[in-house]
DNA sequence: GTTTTCATGTAACCCGTTACATGATTCA
DNA sequence: TGAATCATGTAACGGGTTACATGAAAAC
């Protein structure tokens, strides 16, 4: 199962890490901000919230003059309830952060593990790259067996189809060794402060670190939801 | 809502229609041959068989001993209850190859009615696809805007994850401009088809357009690596 | 002869969305 | 003053999976 609310918690962790929020907000950065998850409702955030805030992890506040005058500088608008990150939240989300369980690489998590690279250690972003690289190749390895076992069975379209998803999972195979080859190459002083976004170099140099081939176009990978490329079957495990 | 279950009964009419199989089969087709279905388990399998049945579009019928020899030469297997369409199944199955409405164009949605192509006419072939193409055209324009409004405040990993994100849709848009083009073109005189999607169109008594390839068994013909309709693939600049 | 794979089913449960209820604030 | 957006919440519902129950044929 893919316990999508863990990730949920963990993008609210992370989010509110950076910044306190009221929930409203919060839900717009989750599905712009990190587009890539597939919109959360508030019937599913609203609940997450209480959930976190009765574990610890989280204080509400009310949206105080005080506070209204900072989220209006951020956001323009005024809240009502501010979420903030306790101590323990933050320990338990660095906690979250150091995991490199197999889910981790599991299409969903993979994307939320990602968006928080920023305020990860170089030797987990290594371990979920290199995991889900792998996981990857043996999606692979699998549509080629079935696909060598039915080829002369399909029709042009369903082949074509087969051949575009493949070619998806292959993009994002370079795509992760471009980025494991990337770390592995060192700039080491990634940022790992919340507020360490501070100074955003846009000139394009490669100074930092990744990769940022502007048109190298490469074929396919995941689109944000549930993407037309893949997502093989053979995967019951979902 | 993405009426997922509407996919199943779709694909579930669209696969029957081919040839009669069990459940257990079915299953198998539906994750592997159709890779692009997220896997649907049993439990939400047979109750749509069910419900189909009732709504007199397939029938059961038991494993007989003349299944069992057709059975068995198609995949080695006894058949225990074998589904088969029947011909209102069939009517429905087609209207519903008709349908270009938007939901058509929704990711799975968009997925399951390309595997099913080779039976569906060329107009709504290309109505599907044009949309399909204005959807993600859509949704590109909303990551650009949203990126533009965010870059500043965003590092370097959500960035790279934003940027490959969209250069996935990118690519998806030029795939199907190539499908599409390729349609146009009349793919007649298209390389390759293996069992003549080419000379289908001439075929006097294909004035429904459907292909109707090969009667499961008989493989036959040439193994064509290629597939017939597009071919973005072989250009290895991508 | 026991394990694997084939094969069919069902009921409980989990998760998340939809739809609804409510109210403050901003803007026309 | 009324519409639009911001903002928070909840209850009902739906859809799909998991886990379980069952049994036959094949493979070892």
């Amino acid at each position: 199962m893919s316990r999508r609310s863990g990730i949920l918690e963990f993008a609210v962790l992370g989010l509110l890490r950076e910044s306190p929020m009221h929930g409203y907000e919060l839900r717009k950065r989750l599905n712009t901000s990190l587009g890539i998850f597939r919109a959360f409702s508030y019937g599913t955030l609203y609940p997450c919230l209480k959930t976190l805030v009765a574990n610890g992890w989280l204080i509400e506040e009310p949206g105080s003059a005080l506070e209204d005058a900072l989220a209006a500088s951020l956001a323009g608008r005024r809240a009502k309830i501010v979420y903030r990150l306790t101590a323990e939240g933050k320990e338990h989300f660095e906690e979250l952060l150091s995991h490199t369980g197999p889910d981790a690489w599991e299409d969903e998590h993979f994307a939320a593990r990602f968006a928080f690279f920023g305020q990860t250690e170089r030797e987990v972003r290594m371990r979920v790259l290199e995991g889900r690289r792998s996981r990857l190749e043996e999606r692979l390895e699998k549509m080629r067996a079935s696909l060598v076992r039915t080829r002369e069975r399909l029709d042009d379209y369903t082949l074509e189809l087969q051949r575009h998803g493949m070619e998806s999972v292959e993009r994002e195979v370079r795509w992760l060794n471009e980025l494991i080859e990337s770390e592995r190459a060192g700039r080491d002083q990634r940022r790992s402060g919340p507020e360490g976004l501070a100074e955003q170099e846009d000139t394009p140099g490669e100074a930092d670190g990744l990769p940022r081939h502007r048109d190298a176009a490469s074929p396919g990978g995941t689109p944000s939801a549930r993407p037309g490329p893949p997502d093989p079957s053979a995967d019951t495990t979902k």
